[in-house]
DNA sequence: CCACGTTTCTACAACGTTGTAGGCAACGTT
DNA sequence: AACGTTGCCTACAACGTTGTAGAAACGTGG
């Protein structure tokens, strides 16, 4: 049976409040009252009920991070350091997959989770602004850019400047058909628009003709739609010598795809990725891509959820910005 | 303002219970006044306040995974299947990060997260038996081999056999300076013990002597790891024709080393791993592996915590076994 | 038309916690 | 000696919900 505060206190002869001040560091307690009710919590493995707690002081520690799934890898990483983050504000995290679903999104979105979060960290596929539009509740912090005149908080990157940097890195290669994989419709890949916009840009600020040929869709961005839209542009004849991909699974599946068609990489088909997933570190070739500074954008979106939590909750929305690198490997350097 | 159930009470003019009653499902309600309780709850946008409800029945409808890492492939994708079998429950996942540190691990398993979980879904790295005896907490189910005879109900696949039958691929390929890379010390991994179990099983069954210049240990399965006692193995002049890792990661690692020391896979050097996680599907050359079922796992896990929870808490503690396939691929298959 | 069971609804208490208000000593100051 | 201040502690109420008990209205069969 669960110990109460009033179990502990009939223990340690004390009311319950002075059991309950003793719990959260009141100062004013005498130190043998202390030691006495600390000895009582220890002798009974007292452990305070959330639950009451909350509902008394209407916060109740937890935040939820929603992602589209899990187990693509980006979000694996930025789960984990959202969990660091949101720790160092002793905070829980409890994590939410919406499979990128838009129905699933807005649910996430108006408040699933109901009283049961003090706010919400989002990184939406689907979700329109219109979504959020009029939501009264819970604090939240978007990430990246697919709502972009919403009415919350944002944590984004340079994404068309991060794109036109890479595809000019292929450029100065002295790569002249650079192809792109990964174009969305644009009602519903915001971060593809951006990513194609950086690409066109440095394609013609080198001079170099936008051939609509070389740019593939990919419905998703996993290693299969990688695969697919490579074999694509290969079996398509517009014979790419390099190729940028809007994130690193595409890039990963056009690898396998260009190592099944016989074509060597970096030597035939330059290959850049985006997001710097761990996976890229170790594949053969191993990938060049752009890296955003996923902690820092799990500590800037930790810290504008803390700032609306304790702070103006009206204040118009913010929108941050984190830092990226590119990290060159194999897969565009010639040993 | 957060409405609540007197709100919704007021607008409607009935009692606050009778709001509760519509908002359960109560059926002794009269349609009309079901009525005008629905429209005042969807004027008021009311959503129910968790806490209050939790406090009130005792359960909270939330239940925690934890894992090591979050970024660690197999664990992502098992948490993506157990948040959908608990979706079947009505059940949220709360998902926490223990980085397979045994202190962390003692915390979460004595239940930090107090009464805000119902139960807990527990993959242990460093974690003893003793760490459990002596629980009387929250309901758990754990992952894994790690805590053998523990208190608590366990969801495990035969390690021994499936490391075995996977050997024994090698051995049929014609391989036979077969290496091992994963081992560990017997205190902290159980699944490195009980593979190592099956891949001597295997050896000795063929024949072969058991060679332990062959089997290389690693601290963590990373591919970092994987790469570094690779490279180990190619340096000290055991030329193996086949490595069995006793994880994917490992085994991208390895992979990745064997690349770099101009061998190939699997012409020079088979190699198989073990996890089945995504990566290894679109690896050059691709992963042979054993897969274990992890839907399966995952709705087992979920079965045994509902069980618990709903059923007798004191009976003893269950272990099922959740099935496995080999997966055949690239990597030990001459085209 | 009455007795009785069913339906529909309400009042009250409780879940475990903490904020507020206040009481009682002990102390120092006038 | 009277006074205010401080330290330490307690009683009470409230957070929003639901189980229990029971009252009122309704329907049915005799």
């Amino acid at each position: 049976m669960r110990q109460r505060l009033k179990d502990v206190a009939e223990r340690a002869g004390v009311s319950v409040k002075t059991v309950s001040n003793v719990v959260n560091g009141y100062v004013h307690v005498r130190p043998d009252t202390r030691a006495r009710v600390e000895e009582a919590i220890a002798e009974l493995n007292y452990r305070p009920n959330l639950s009451a707690r909350h509902l008394r002081k209407g916060r109740t520690g937890v935040i939820a991070l929603a992602v589209p799934e899990l187990d693509i890898p980006y979000f694996a990483e930025l789960a984990r350091y959202v969990v660091i983050a949101a720790a160092e504000y002793g905070w829980t995290v409890l994590i939410d997959q919406t499979g990128g679903r838009r129905e699933q999104e807005r649910v996430v979105a108006s408040g699933i989770t109901d009283h049961l979060i003090d706010g919400l960290i989002f990184s939406p596929l689907a979700l329109t602004a219109e979504d959020l539009a009029g939501l009264d509740g819970t604090p939240m912090v978007l990430l990246g850019e697919r709502v972009e005149h919403g009415p919350a908080d944002r944590v984004v990157i340079d994404n068309v400047t991060a794109a036109r940097e890479i595809t000019s890195h292929l450029i100065q290669l002295g790569r002249r058909r650079i192809a792109a994989i990964g174009s969305q419709r644009t009602d519903e890949g915001a971060s593809a628009r951006l990513r194609l916009a950086g690409y066109t840009d440095a394609l013609r600020a080198a001079g170099l003709d936008y051939d609509e040929a070389l740019v593939a869709p990919a419905p998703a961005w996993h290693r299969a739609d990688g695969a697919a839209a490579m074999r694509d542009l290969l079996t398509s004849g517009v014979r790419p010598d390099a190729v940028f991909c809007f994130n690193d699974t595409l890039a990963l599946g056009a690898l396998r795809a260009l190592h099944e068609a016989g074509l060597r990489v970096p030597e035939d088909v330059a290959v850049v990725g985006f997001d710097d997933i761990e996976d890229g570190r170790f594949s053969i070739p191993t990938l060049s891509t752009v890296a955003p500074d996923k902690e820092q954008i799990a500590r800037l979106a930790v810290e504008l959820l803390a700032n609306r939590l304790d702070g103006d909750r009206t204040a118009p929305a913010k929108a941050l910005s984190a830092p990226y690198r590119l990290e060159l490997r194999e897969s565009t350097q010639t040993p």
